[in-house]
DNA sequence: TCGTCGTAGGGAACCGGTTCCAGGTGGAAC
DNA sequence: GTTCCACCTGGAACCGGTTCCCTACGACGA
């Protein structure tokens, strides 16, 4: 385990020299920089890093906070965060947060706070002010993915919007006994994603002049999540809306399997859409809004490198709406009137 | 942002107690702790843990290589790892690892050589000998999950057993027309995980004195690869199998979809098993032989860990073998005679 | 011929902690 | 009354790089 000062006294040259063939920066004459690396080969030198960070202040690291690995929309962002860090030269390091406050204290106090990182990506994680605060007093630049946080750059698709949109998508296929199955509306970590969804969901079924009185349910964010709903939904025939928005394309899938094992076919009897276009969707022949979770993340890193190699200038404090788009496959169709 | 001198300054100490005070080594008085931790607060002081592990040598973070983020075996294992690193105080740095060699190499070279990480956990990723040298003449404790690695430690269930037993399964139901729907034989990066499956499966059918001269397609690790498979394999009733053992459950509930798709009862017309239990195995009622990757990860940090806080121990070279178990579910049966 | 500029390289300070060592207490044991 | 030891603290070296500053030299334009 060699150290710079090695590499020097083999190659001939001082450690000011060595440090600069080996970086690339400052003026090295190519005899000297090719005998500096033959001398740094020859010994198996690797920089250290920590060291290297300690006087440049950089980690070339980002932290991820994020709530879930293992669904869909969360494993694609950390794909594309992922994909996008490494391609320019940055680490990742990985924070899964729960909703336990005692675990989120403690990974903002001991693990996020000490300098480790360059910059924090939180997806789908409303940061406090006191936390935001916190992470710009120590010069970290911050993104937000999947809703608006305040005093911070943020991207994410309008979920009131797309929610509306994939309403009235069924509204304007005669349907008037609609329901949304969505998150938990209680649900304190996110960014009211459950939420804007079902706002854009009855603002879509007033807009249309209709009133329901019993217009959701809720389930997890999964295929099991939506099948149990869908079951006990479909279950009672009085009950049963004629058209279903989900939360997600993951419960709308559980719930076109709860439909076909309930005998109740899609879309003849009822009508489903979701969002995301997950990549079961197709098979499915689920009508959906799409969206690109992956690029999400993509963008959300290079907007923070620019940040971390341009410190000092202005973080601006913008919100990008990225688009939706509506994709018509065959699980929506028009009211059969009975 | 001040430093560990201010809070001295403040707290009227010397940098040695003041660094004492808060670490919690060595003699400091109990007056003098307070002094110190009083200061701090004030400051809003927080270690560099850079500065520190130039020092110690520990980062206290834990490099994971993983070739997938969005599959259920590789979720639910980096969530195991994430969760006991957390638990025991330590970061999670994430390199996905593709099976572009080019990037494989720059992964080893740039990122996890760089003296960032204590240790390293390859998940599905055979490292080879010289990729576990350079790791290993670094200090780098290693441990591998999901197969064996050559002078390290590994975890994983026995897949040649698993899938032998699966087939097993089948086969004490009366089937005799039996296939393996499974993963791409000649991916090089993983651990053979999808030959060894295959050549369960052969023992099973040679053991049971069976001949098959077409017994295995070749699918995608995910639903919509078993449900592609699914459809062009059952179409043809000249060539469908009475039986299927697939590479896993994502496999195996795509198949299932396909099937009820083309009016092919499960299991009247076809028995299907699978290895995982996926959340979503239990909606299909699909047998399957159930492992948990969750605990794999755990198991293996606790293992580093331990390592790592005892380096000059002997490094073991163990295989630990994880047990799988049976679950029969409704998606099997004895086979039904024409 | 002189000043200037671009290129090359060395010396030393510095990043922010940790830890070794030495010195100084005071109480207990002999 | 020593000696010993446990406890407490400060000084200084050190971890391994990067970078600032200074010197040196050759080329080139005036």
């Amino acid at each position: 385990m060699s150290i710079l000062a090695d590499v020097a006294r083999i190659a001939g040259v001082s450690k000011s020299t060595a440090s600069r063939a080996l970086s690339g920066r400052g003026y090295v004459s190519t005899e000297t920089r090719r005998r500096v690396e033959t001398a740094a080969a020859e010994l198996g030198y690797v920089v250290s890093s920590t060291a290297a960070s300690l006087v440049t202040g950089r980690t070339r690291n980002v932290g991820v906070v994020i709530p879930y690995i293992n669904r869909w929309y969360f494993a694609e962002v950390l794909e594309g965060i992922e994909k996008a860090l490494i391609r320019s030269g940055y680490d990742l390091t990985l924070y899964r947060l729960s909703m336990d406050t005692e675990l989120r204290r403690r990974v903002f106090d001991y693990f996020l706070v000490r300098k480790r990182v360059d910059a924090v990506i939180a997806v789908t994680i409303a940061l406090s002010t006191h936390e935001v605060q916190m992470l710009q007093a120590l010069g970290k630049p911050l993104a937000g993915i999947g809703g608006r946080i305040a005093g911070i750059p943020s991207l994410s698709i309008d979920d009131v919007e797309t929610a509306r949109l994939a309403t009235e998508h069924l509204i304007s296929l005669g349907h008037t006994r609609i329901m949304h199955v969505g998150g938990d509306q209680s649900e304190q970590m996110d960014f009211r994603v459950h939420s804007s969804r079902y706002d854009g969901f009855k603002r879509a079924v007033a807009d249309a002049g209709l009133t329901l009185d019993d217009d959701f349910r809720e389930a997890e964010f999964s295929v099991p999540g939506g099948y149990q709903v869908g079951l006990s939904l479909l279950g009672d025939p009085r009950q049963r809306p004629t058209a279903i928005f989900a939360g997600c394309d993951e419960i709308a899938i559980g719930i076109m399997i709860a439909a076909r094992q309930l005998g109740i076919s899609v879309p003849q009897d009822l009508s489903i859409i979701g969002i995301d276009n997950h990549p079961m969707a197709e098979m499915f022949g689920l009508t959906t809004l799409a969206q690109q979770p992956g690029s999400q993340g993509d963008r959300a890193v290079e907007f923070l490198i620019h940040q971390i190699e341009n410190l000092d200038a202005p973080t601006p404090d913008e919100h990008v709406v990225l688009p939706t788009r509506l994709i018509v496959r065959q699980s929506t169709a028009a009211r059969r009137d009975a």
